[in-house]
DNA sequence: TAAAAATACTCCATAGGTATTTTAT
DNA sequence: ATAAAATACCTATGGAGTATTTTTA
């Protein structure tokens, strides 16, 4: 059954008449007559009375009728919805965004991103990397901000924005008077956040160390804790550029690395995603925010 | 946009995966493939996120899919209802009866339509002629039993059985001894039926008269009322050989005529009506109703 | 290497057309 | 004679097939 016979049936119900029914489809009037002979030998049932001058719907088409306008209507709606969704940077964008990174920069780019794309509903969810590849294996997000590099084929990513690290201290520490830091002198009194965050591998990479002098006893969830346990004294840390403003606000005294260093923030996305569109676009609104973001 | 493709998009959503997708849709991989492709693009929208292992609906998929299911579902109940309204000798049978002949035939064929024809629904309605035929040609019933002929030829008829007229009297009248009588002699004191009743002018004509003695005066609606006057004395009348049970119980002597006259019962329907068969099988039980039912 | 989807092609069923016939007013 | 639907016949689109290629785990 086709649901082009259906319009037709519909058409001619509508208009008793089969020449002006074929014209109202568009269609000739043979064609009509064919078509819909044949659909009345697919139902089984004759569907139409026709006399010299009238065309009636029989009891069985008056009792099938309701059905076929129900099925066309809904096809019809199909089109209509499937018209709306038409546009990619339209609807739903779940992102997935690292906690180290959520809390400096989507303050940044929140407004840029409604003014510039707002027909995407961008919907923020800060989780730890390894969560957001799941969530994003498993088709909950459908792109994530993250700070290492898209693992597996599966997945692909693009660079929006290099954040270098800067040494965080106390304002009475012994190297706060240094221009730059040596990353191998802030090692023995470094704190770190506590395992998942890849911020902490990354750091304690660039220190070349294990990790500091409470890196045992600490287990910092979050940067915040670890800026407050800085600026009470207990220690130094590494924290990415984003932060610097909340940090010296936080009364810290931050001071470039002699040998610098940093991460790459990158949208990742299935690789496999349809919506490249909407994924370009949200890359690009951000990209372009930092890009005119100059550090003070 | 295609039924059939809507079933298709539904397989896959449901599988999963082409290749078992195809195989419940009976066809190959490579035309659902092909087939989806064209759906995809038709509606402008990627339905599914193709990966290696992996087909996953997307979110546009979702938005659309209870709207598929829905158009999917609609067309299964067309091909259902249509199943079930396929048997012609199912569903409702209007049949319009002149109201001389529904008393009388009603109570005998009642039972075997019910019988004979267990699946249809005869709804009897009584009128008279000229508004059983405006409501065949207007579509209110589907047949009508008539004592006249099919008149124009957007009506057909099937004679179902003829019935024979029979003087009826006063038992105290001077022709009761008679074994026949003449119809001339009846028509010195007949009474008839009031205008619109085909028996009126049957009866008239079988007499070769233009009204009786009370003719202008007596406006009888039924025949019940003319067999009571009747038998009360105040005239004579022709009737149908059905209502002869009731005319004896009423008191009245019924004689043959010396000429035989009558009248023939045919069941009448649009030249168009498509469900013939129910028209045939009705018209059936009725004439073998008559054949075996013995004038006393 | 294996599994899955996509692509390339061939074929044919059928929706659609025009011309004509039938039928009833 | 006119109007309407049905029929006849031809064309071309597209749904379906098989064989093959691509892609990824």
């Amino acid at each position: 059954m086709n649901l082009r016979d259906l319009r037709y049936l519909l058409a001619v119900a509508e208009h008793g008449h089969f020449g002006r029914a074929a014209e109202a489809c568009g269609i000739s009037q043979p064609t009509l007559s064919v078509q819909l002979r044949k659909l009345e030998e697919l139902l089984g049932v004759t569907l139409f009375e026709r006399a010299s001058k009238s065309v009636v719907p029989t009891a069985a088409c008056e009792r099938l009728i309701g059905h076929v306008r129900s099925a066309v209507a809904e096809a019809d709606t199909i089109l209509d919805v499937a018209r709306s969704l038409r546009d990619p940077l339209a609807g739903r964008f779940r992102l997935g965004i690292i906690p180290t990174l959520a809390p400096y920069l989507l303050p940044l780019v929140f407004g840029p991103l409604r003014d510039g794309l707002p027909a995407l509903e961008v919907e923020p969810w800060e989780d730890q990397t390894a969560a957001l590849l799941d969530r994003l294996r498993s088709h909950d997000l459908d792109a994530a901000l993250l700070a290492t590099e898209a693992d597996g084929p599966d997945l692909a990513g693009q660079v929006l924005f290099a954040e270098p690290f800067l040494a965080a201290l106390p304002p009475d520490h012994r190297l706060a008077g240094r221009e730059a830091v040596e990353e191998a002198e802030l090692a023995a009194d470094m704190l770190v956040l506590s395992d998942g965050h890849c911020l902490r591998d990354q750091v304690l990479a660039a220190c070349g160390t294990q990790g500091g002098a409470l890196g045992g006893t600490l287990r910092a969830a979050s940067l915040s804790t670890l800026l407050n346990m800085v600026a009470a004294g207990y220690g130094t840390t590494l924290i990415p550029g984003l932060a610097a403003g909340v940090a010296q606000d936080a009364g810290l005294v931050l001071r470039p690395l002699a040998t610098p260093a940093g991460r790459t923030i990158r949208i990742v996305h299935r690789a496999s995603y349809p919506r490249r569109a909407a994924v370009e676009a949200v890359g690009g609104v951000i990209a372009g925010r930092l890009r005119h973001f100059a550090t003070p």
